[in-house]
RNA sequence: GCGUAGGUGGCGGAGUGGUCAAUCGCAACAGACUGUAAAUCUGUCGCCCUAUGGGCUACGAAGGUUCGAAUCCUUCCCUACGCACCA
C-alpha cells in the first residue's frame, strides 16, 4: 500500500515540476536535466542544499506590473517547490547609465532616486512570493527569499564619499563611540541604505570582490565576435546606431553577479527573466564556466503583451497593468486589451488550466461564448489573484453599471476647491489634466461631460456646487466645496 | 589626428534667412460607432493668456552677424562611416 502511495506522489511531483518548467516558458536550457534533477531530489527530500534562483531587478521603473508578475509567479511556484529566490537588484549596473537617456544624471541624486526605487520595488513583492519581513517591514533574509545589490561587490572602497567629516561612527558594548574612516568598508556599508548589506556578505567580503583584475580575467575568455552576435547589437550596427562598451559589458557584469552569488549562496542554480534577457542570462553560464563553477541553468518566460496587443507590457510604453492598480483599475485594463491577447494573457497571467482555457476559447470561436464574457472571466480571475474574490465581484459589478449600464461609480476621486475656482484651475492643479492647453482641447472635443451626461461648454466656468465629472473614457472625479 | 555625412517635437523624418510652434508618417489623446475589443471615420496633439487674436519657450551647447535665424558665421560637444596612426 505504501509504495504504491509512494508512487503516485513521486508521479505527482514530476507532473507538477513538469508544468511548472513548461508554462509561460518561452526557453529552458537546462543541459542533462541538471536542474530539473536537482528540483525532484528536493521534492523527495534527497537534496540537503539550497536550490538558488536568481531574478535579475531593474530598478528604473519600480513599479511591478503584469508582465513582472509573469516571473514573478513562476518564481512563487519556484519557491512551492522549495527553492529560495534571490533578487539581484542591479543598482550597480543602473547607475552606469542608460546610454539613451540624453540627461546627465549626478550619480549622487541617481542614488537616492535608486534606493527608493528599490523600496518601492521591494513593498510590492509579498503580492506574489513569500517572504519574511522585520517589525520595521524590511524584507529579512528567509528560507525562501532574500535580495543583494551588485553595487555590493562592484564599489570599490575609493568609491565612497561621507557628508561631513566623522559622520560615520560605532560604539562598542562599553558606549564607547570610534569615528569609522570613510575609506573603510564599514563606512560603505554603514553608508549604503543605513543599512542592509547581508550579513553573509559582510563576514566574507573581501573575498568576493569583484576587481578590475577579476573582470579582465573573465573578459579574456570572451570574444568579440562572441558579444556582438547578439541581435540587438547587430540591428544596431546595421542601423549605424551607436553601440558602446559599457552596453556589451552588461551581460558579463551580469554574468559576474551570478558567479558572485555562487560564492555567496554556494550556488546559483537558476537565473529567471524575460526571453529578452536570454543573451544575458547565457552569459552567466559562461562567466561562470570560466570561474569553473556549475552553470546556473536559465529560463526565459515568454514576454506578455501590453493593452495594446502589440508590443510587450512596459512602464515607457504606457500600456501596462500595475501590481498597484485598483480593482477597477485593473478590470477595467484588462477588459480593454484586444481578443486576440487574450489565450496569451490566460495562459501567463492567470492559473486557469489548459483544458479550461481552450474550452473557454473553443467557445468564442464557435460562437457559442461571447468573446465579452471570456474577457470577464479573464477580468476577475487576474483582479481576483491581486485583490481577492470579494474586490474582483465589486470590481465587475462595478464594471457592468459603469460601462454597461452607464452609470456614474459611486466612489470616485474627491477633489476639494474654493467655491469660485475655475474648473481649469482645479483640474489641472489636481494633476487630472496636465496643462489648462489641454482643458480647453477637452472642453472643444466636448470630452468633459457633468454629472455624467452633459458635455461641459464654457472653457471658463467656475465650481459653484459639488459636481461630478467624466473626463474622457474612464476618468470620474466628483468636486466638493472646500 | 584627418576627411565625409549628420544632431529638429515621444519616435521616424521634412524644412537650408522672414509666410516655422515647424509639412508628413507612427504613437498618443478626444469624439462617433461598439463589447471601455479590433477595424473604420472625424478632430486634437509646446506652454500661458476670457483668445478666429496676443505673449513666452523651443530645432545638440555657447557666442556672433542681421530689422529678422531651425536656417548664415565662430567655437565647443556628440554620432555614423572612411582614412591614417598602432599591430
Amino acid at each position: 500500500m505504501q509504495r504504491m502511495n509512494g508512487h503516485k506522489e513521486e508521479r505527482d511531483i514530476s507532473t507538477t515540476i513538469n508544468d511548472v518548467l513548461t508554462r509561460g516558458v518561452g526557453e529552458l536550457i537546462d543541459p542533462k536535466d541538471s536542474f530539473k534533477e536537482k528540483l525532484l531530489a528536493k521534492a523527495q527530500g534527497t537534496y540537503s542544499k539550497d536550490i538558488i534562483i536568481k531574478f535579475g531587478v531593474d530598478v528604473t521603473r519600480p513599479d511591478i506590473h503584469l508582465g513582472h508578475a509573469v516571473v514573478l509567479r513562476k518564481l512563487r511556484q519556484f519557491q512551492d517547490l522549495g527553492c529560495k529566490i534571490v533578487f539581484l537588484i542591479g543598482d550597480f549596473t543602473t547607475l552606469i547609465g542608460d546610454p539613451t537617456g540624453k540627461s546627465k544624471v549626478r550619480p549622487e541624486i541617481d542614488q537616492k532616486e535608486i534606493e527608493k526605487n528599490v523600496r518601492t520595488y521591494l513593498d510590492q513583492v509579498d503580492k506574489v512570493l513569500l517572504v519574511n519581513r522585520d517589525p520595521n517591514g524590511d524584507i529579512i533574509d528567509g528560507p525562501r527569499f532574500t535580495w543583494m545589490r551588485n553595487s555590493d561587490w562592484f564599489y570599490g572602497v575609493t568609491d565612497i564619499s561621507v557628508e561631513g567629516a566623522g559622520a560615520i561612527t560605532i560604539e562598542n558594548e562599553r558606549k564607547e563611540k570610534f569615528p569609522v574612516p570613510s575609506s573603510s568598508f564599514l563606512a560603505k556599508a554603514v553608508l549604503y541604505e543605513n543599512t542592509r548589506m547581508q550579513k553573509s556578505f559582510l563576514k566574507h567580503s573581501t573575498t568576493y570582490g569583484v576587481s578590475f583584475v577579476n573582470l579582465l580575467s573573465i573578459l579574456r575568455h570572451i570574444s568579440f565576435a562572441q558579444l556582438i552576435e547578439r541581435d540587438m547589437f547587430q540591428d544596431r550596427i546595421k542601423g549605424g546606431e551607436p553601440l558602446f562598451v559599457h552596453e556589451m559589458l552588461y551581460p558579463i557584469i551580469q554574468g559576474a553577479d551570478s558567479n558572485v552569488m555562487a560564492d555567496i549562496y554556494g550556488s546559483c542554480d537558476l537565473e529567471i527573466g524575460g526571453t529578452d534577457q536570454v543573451f544575458n542570462m547565457l552569459m552567466g553560464r559562461r562567466v561562470m564556466e570560466i570561474a569553473q563553477k556549475e552553470p546556473q541553468a536559465v529560463m526565459g518566460m515568454k514576454l506578455l503583451v501590453g493593452l495594446d496587443g502589440k508590443d510587450k507590457m512596459s512602464k515607457s510604453l504606457d500600456n501596462y497593468i500595475s501590481l498597484l492598480d485598483s480593482p477597477e483599475e485593473m478590470y477595467g485594463k484588462v477588459m480593454s486589451i484586444p481578443d486576440q491577447a487574450m489565450v496569451e494573457y490566460f495562459e501567463l497571467a492567470t492559473y486557469t488550466t489548459k483544458e479550461e482555457i481552450e474550452r473557454l476559447l473553443g467557445g468564442v470561436t464557435s460562437g457559442a461564448t461571447n468573446p465579452r464574457d471570456a474577457k470577464m472571466a479573464l477580468a476577475r480571475q487576474i483582479v481576483e489573484i491581486y485583490h481577492g474574490r470579494k474586490e474582483a465581484e465589486t470590481a465587475e459589478k462595478q464594471f457592468i453599471q459603469t460601462f454597461q449600464e452607464k452609470r456614474v461609480p459611486e466612489d470616485v476621486r474627491v477633489l476639494r476647491a474654493k467655491l469660485g475656482t475655475p474648473l481649469s484651475e482645479i483640474l489641472v492643479g489636481g494633476g487630472i489634466i496636465p496643462s489648462k492647453s489641454e482643458f480647453r482641447r477637452l472642453v472643444d472635443a466636448r470630452a468633459i461631460k457633468v454629472g455624467g451626461t452633459d458635455a461641459l461648454k464654457d472653457p471658463y466656468q467656475k465650481f459653484s456646487a459639488t459636481m461630478t465629472l467624466k473626463i474622457g473614457k474612464h476618468e470620474f472625479l466628483r468636486i466638493e466645496a472646500l
